[in-house]
RNA sequence: GGGCCUGUAGCUCAAUGGUUAGAGCAGGCCGCUCAUAACGGCUUGGUUGGGGGUUCGAGUCCCUCCGGGCCUACCA
């Protein structure tokens, strides 16, 4: 059986619809596990949605309707914008699932052997309205010495019995992990953050609460449910199987990479590998924390109303040409800039124009002169070769970027696409159509070539646009089994019958509302 | 207050301290007609945020200032 390889997303808290962010992790995360699946590694996938918690049970109050139902409904909008989105997930994992419960209370009773739980008080600033703590920065002043809450409802210094985790004995640890395996954070600069937090110092972690029991509950602690961290977290484990580490889904444990926002690194690089420690879990290899998408350079809020949807936008722009976009134009792990116009030009530069044209051009002249089947080629030119030879070279590049423990999906998709441009060059450069009248042998030869060259790069951009690719792989006629990177070598075999060639990439418009602003 | 990142062409980004700072897109000119007004060639475009320093040599290293983003502490 060929070598695990997990990968996971972070989980979406569903107290509203998914929106872009959610999506270009989600994005990112499949490229980097179809990458991995079509260089023959056994991936196991998982996203889904972190659904307790008082906000959930707050809303769903509101709502007159039961946590559980809210939930169903909530975590339904994410589970579809993933659909939609062609996500590749082995398992769409939901908080309230049965096992999650099993696998958080295993961990919970782990840390405990350990001696790391201890029963404390969380003390705060706390409105009986909200059923909610607030920080002493959130609060405003009222009439005399009333503080209130953000909501404008009256706070008071309240104290909570609470499970503690005793983080602070980590330190050390973590600060050796870090030291000794620098690839565990990433990117650079997350890393220095996180050392930075931990050298100041640890607290320890108030792990449950008494004040909702929309949670799991603390194993022997009646009114006790665990807050956050060690429910959310520990997510990554139920899903392969956790406790039972030695079931068939444990091999995929200790995870390659939890790709993340960079807003949430630190309880992935602090909190997670110390649980994990205490439980005497293995760690994760590596948490990357992507960066943020912004709007035109802005931060997208509800309140400037520059939040866009997901699903909206692939509709418009197509699936693959949003996954496209995304990967390509964001340097993976440094937060990225979007705009409907960035899109267009995107897209009708590089897919239409550049990958999608040069198929049409060359497969309708196939069509056309070679009776719909692929040509037979006669010997090779020095120009055909050295077409096949960077086609070649540049798997390796890609490989180099997305397996090497950077992930740099921007750079990998820059040098397939230089292939593109040189193909296209290629085929500018023969003039198959001039040479057709004079010789028809070698006419037949530079298309061979050429479509032998679409063949590889639909393949090698396979993992960022698997519908899109799969389509030209259908118009050359090639097998579902002949689609990962280990079909690369196995060249185009002459005569075979061709479907008639069909446009893959349509050119984009930027619709008139768009172009206003 | 402490710290991290960042600033390079109109836009997105490259350049182990080492020729004349490079690509793509956008713009301009030319060519081609197989193709989705696509493709190819040529080309315009830069005081590398400002200033100072180290060096034979600085986009790169150091100091400082300015702009942008972020982590974190504290005061209240």
């Amino acid at each position: 059986m060929s070598e695990p390889y997990y990968i996971t997303t972070a989980i979406s808290y569903p107290n509203g619809r998914p929106h872009i962010g959610h999506a270009y992790e989600a994005i990112a995360a499949d490229a980097i596990a179809r990458f991995h699946r079509m260089a023959g590694r056994d991936v196991r996938f998982q996203t889904g949605t972190d659904e307790h918690g008082l906000k959930m049970a707050q809303t769903a109050r509101d709502r007159g309707i039961t946590a559980r139902a809210l939930c169903d409904e909530m975590s339904s909008y994410f589970k579809v914008m993933c659909d939609t989105l062609h996500i590749s997930y082995d398992r769409f994992i939901r908080t309230t699932d049965d096992d999650h419960k099993i696998a958080c209370q295993a961990l919970w009773k782990g840390m405990v052997a350990r001696g790391d739980i201890y029963l404390g008080r969380y003390e705060g600033w706390y409105s009986v309205r909200d059923e909610a703590f607030y920080d002493e920065k959130e609060l405003t002043k009222g009439e005399g010495e009333q503080r209130l809450s953000p909501q404008g409802t009256p706070v008071e210094w309240t104290v909570e019995e609470s499970w503690f985790f005793r983080l602070s004995a980590y330190q050390d640890k973590l600060l050796e992990l870090y030291r000794s395996h620098p690839e565990f954070i990433q990117p650079e600069s997350r890393r220095n953050e996180v050392i930075r937090f931990v050298e100041g110092g640890l607290s320890d972690l108030s792990v449950s609460r008494t004040s909702f029991d929309w949670g799991i509950a603390v194993p022997d602690s009646p009114g006790h449910v665990m807050y956050v961290w060690v429910d959310a977290l520990t997510n990554y484990l139920t899903g392969i199987g956790y406790p039972a580490l030695d079931g068939t889904l444990g091999r995929f444990w200790p995870a390659d990479v939890h790709v993340i926002g960079k807003d949430i690194v630190r309880f992935h690089a602090v909190y997670w590998p110390a649980f994990l420690m205490s439980a005497d879990v293995p760690l994760p290899k590596q948490v990357f924390g992507h960066g943020f998408l912004l709007h035109k350079g802005e931060k997208m809020s509800k309140s400037v109303g520059n939040v866009v949807d997901p699903i909206e936008l692939a509709s418009v722009f197509g699936v693959d040409q949003l996954r496209y976009f995304l990967l390509r134009e964001v340097s993976f792990g440094q937060d990225g800039s979007y705009s409907e116009d960035a899109i267009v030009t995107r897209c009708n530069a590089d897919l239409a124009n550049n990958l999608g044209n040069l198929a049409q051009r060359s497969l309708s002249m196939i069509a056309k002169n070679c009776g719909g089947k692929v040509p037979q080629p006669h010997d090779a030119s020095a120009a055909d070769t050295a077409l096949l030879a960077g086609i070649a070279a540049v798997e390796q590049v890609a490989r180099q970027h997305m397996m090497g423990g950077q992930y740099a999906i921007h750079h990998a998709l820059q040098a397939i696409w230089e292939q593109m441009s040189l193909t296209n060059q290629y085929f500018a450069e023969q003039q198959p159509w001039a040479v057709r009248k004079t010789d028809p042998a070698r006419a037949d030869t530079i298309l061979y070539y050429t479509a032998e060259a679409i063949r590889q790069l639909a393949i090698l951009a396979r993992w960022v646009m698997p519908v899109s690719c799969d389509k030209l792989l259908d118009i050359l006629a090639q097998s579902p089994d002949a689609r990962d990177f280990a079909a690369l070598g196995q060249q185009l075999e002459p005569g075979i019958d061709l479907p008639p060639p069909a446009p893959i990439f349509p050119r984009l418009e930027l619709a008139a509302d768009a172009k206003a602003d």
